[in-house]
DNA sequence: ACTTGACCTTGACGTTACGTAAAGGTTTAC
DNA sequence: GTAAACCTTTACGTAACGTCAAGGTCAAGT
């Protein structure tokens, strides 16, 4: 049997530019060439291509191949356990490199995590601000200028003993709202002893509360990114869930 | 502080066609361009390429990592995930390379020793075709016509129990001319019973044994390399080894 | 002032195993 | 006769540089 290259390529399961260029390099030349110039490959051909084909699956790379078939001494179990071992190696590297990737994953995680929580840090002054810029004037009316200052001065002043009762809250009010969302319900008990919690967490950021600021704070909760970010921690939807919470426990 | 291309290669550890490579595909532009052509870094670079080493040593590619980089919205982790997930691609198909090369490996050394037996099975009737021609006529004369030709005749029919007799004696003759050859002496008490038991097994072959056929198999051993590849098999030396004893045990 | 040696530049080829045109000749089927 | 399907060679592109080659620049020593 004769083939052309879209025979053999065919066959194969290989391009035709693949056997041109195993003919340009010599690995695999036609058995001849026809008056028009056409390779012609024959049975020969066709074993040795399988070889070929078989080494090459094996990683291989085609000067190697060439070597092992050119070679009239070639031990072929030789070569491959050459060839297992450069395998192993690689696969070593890689398995370095995935650790490595691993640890920078972590790493970079906890870095994001520790940032999130700066950044919090600050998103909370905002709050107080907020708080301040929406119903400053309103508070200052009703309990006087004194009153409000010393309340903002809380949070500043706060000494680590009361930050950490601060951290516990709002770790408690995770784990709650956590449990809330498993029930899928905003009016249920856990959802409200959440908004609880929240109200408590809130009380020692602003020294006057008050139902309309808390709803608008669970409002601007679930409108701001920042906010979000932060809550969705807990599980996606999660900001939106304490607003309803909040918004019914209000009422 | 600033640096040319090879302080900075110094310092990061790379090369500086690495750096001019770098400035050509965009990935680090120097921070300004010197009277005389000469490219100049600064301390935003050097902090750049640290980042660029760092990626680079985790084996992202360039572009991935100009990506990454340029990118404004660029999210580290999710970037350094995907990757991993290459990268445990890339493994998965290595260890089913690896599993793939085992796979051959055993299989033609099974090959191989069955071929390596068949080829000996011919090379056995060689050297009773050789006893023949060197000894042939010298027995006849001593022993008749038909006595030799039973000889010959001794070996095809060979019965499949007496073959098994015939491999279970080689496997021996192995075992202990691998233990003498550890001693090193081909004179020594193992090594003279090796050839002794090399003696049997050649009875099975021969009718007729004399000590100069015997040293005379041992020299065609040693000389012929289809020989030496098959008892070279237990250690290398060991043909000659093999030579030497028996040549010590026909004295 | 001159030279030497260390530095810098751009340009270009080589590496692997082909993919992908482009430009042009051949064969086959209608 | 012609169009489709084949074949050919030539050559550029890929990733990330290594390695010349040819030539300009700078600091130091004579």
């Amino acid at each position: 049997m004769e083939y052309t290259v879209q025979k053999l390529g065919q066959l194969a399961g290989i391009s035709t530019r693949t056997l041109r260029y195993y003919d340009e390099i010599g690995l695999l030349k036609p058995a001849h060439i026809n008056s028009s110039g056409y390779r012609i490959y024959g049975a020969a051909e066709v074993d040795r291509l399988q070889q070929i084909m078989f080494y090459r699956e094996l990683g291989v790379n085609l000067d190697s191949i060439k070597d092992m078939m050119t070679s009239p001494t070639f031990d072929g179990t030789k070569a491959l356990r050459d060839h297992r071992e450069k395998l192993l190696e690689k696969r070593a590297q890689l398995d370095a490199l995935i650790n490595n990737v691993d640890k920078s994953i972590s790493q970079t995680e906890r870095k994001m995590s520790m940032s999130d929580k700066e950044k919090f840090e600050g998103f909370k002054q905002i709050l107080v601000d907020n708080n301040e810029q929406k119903y400053g004037k309103e508070i200052r009316q009703k309990y006087g200028e004194d009153t409000v200052n010393a309340s903002n001065a809380k949070v500043k002043g706060m000494t680590e003993e009361q930050y950490a009762d601060v951290q516990k809250l709002e770790d408690q009010l995770f784990i709650n709202l956590k449990a809330a969302m498993e029930t899928g319900d905003p009016a249920g008990e856990l959802a409200q002893q959440a908004a609880d919690l929240h109200k408590q967490w809130l009380c020692f950021y602003w020294d006057h509360y008050s139902k309309e600021a808390h709803a608008g704070l669970a409002e601007m909760y679930a409108a701001d990114e920042r906010f979000t970010a932060y809550y969705d921690k807990v599980q996606p939807g999660a900001t939106e869930f304490l607003r309803d919470a909040i918004i019914i426990y209000i009422k």
